[in-house]
DNA sequence: TATTTCACTTTCCTTTAGGAAAGTACTATA
DNA sequence: TATAGTACTTTCCTAAAGGAAAGTGAAATA
């Protein structure tokens, strides 16, 4: 009873690490975050920015980091009427977390292919 | 230029990062890995700690987490034959990345939350 | 001899991510 | 009037992840 305890209590950490993986998950969301953090704005520059990308796949991912509050839509009304995409202060947190995963993951590639 | 090299390079880093995260994405790696570095060795014995998952997922899963060396497979050869699943000393090295996840994935679920 | 356990594998099916190509509604420009 | 740009949407398709259920082969137990 105590080990099943202690197992369902780390199993409640696995919840929030999805939901943060979730985040920066899949193969695009990356390097949107970088086209958009980097000063990419319009929807055509941030496409033309990500080699392979479709409209479909970028208008989707916009729409999902928008709703995770990492970047912003933003609809200027002149005519005719601009939209810009624009980072949020709150992707920077993002950054350690991201360094970090970067980190592990060029010394786990020489882990990987070392002499068994 | 300046700029498309500076993009060039940010995307560098996309993927380290996204080899990393594959090592933990999915739906069962981390419960297994956390089932395994809890004391669980015996397949059926991780199986029933993990409610849901089915052998088939069980297995590809065990094999993978091996090649990237975060668990070890042995092989005790009495009669009959054991086999035990045992974390590697390696992965405490995802320890404080998975811990970084979790506190982020934490905050950031209130902050998607909050009063917009 | 029959049943059970262990560590899986096999087959079939559904869901989801993502790609390719075309279309759309509006405006601007030649 | 015709073409081009902007910001997408729609439809159709493929591949990969994962689930359900049954099967397998060897050894242990009743």
């Amino acid at each position: 009873m105590a080990k099943k305890k202690g197992y369902l209590s780390c199993l409640d950490s696995v919840k929030p690490v999805r939901d943060a993986i979730d985040v920066i998950n899949g193969k695009w969301k990356l390097p949107i975050i970088i086209s958009v953090t980097t000063g990419n704005e319009r929807f055509t520059d941030i496409q033309e920015s990500i080699p392979g990308i479709t409209p479909k796949v970028l208008a989707k991912e916009l729409k999902d980091l928008e709703q995770h509050k990492l970047i912003k839509r933003v609809v200027i009304d002149d005519y005719p009427v601009k939209i810009l995409y624009r980072p949020e202060p709150y992707a920077t947190t993002l950054t350690p977390i991201i360094e970090a995963l970067k980190d592990w993951g060029l010394t786990h590639r020489k882990k990987i292919f070392e002499k068994e």
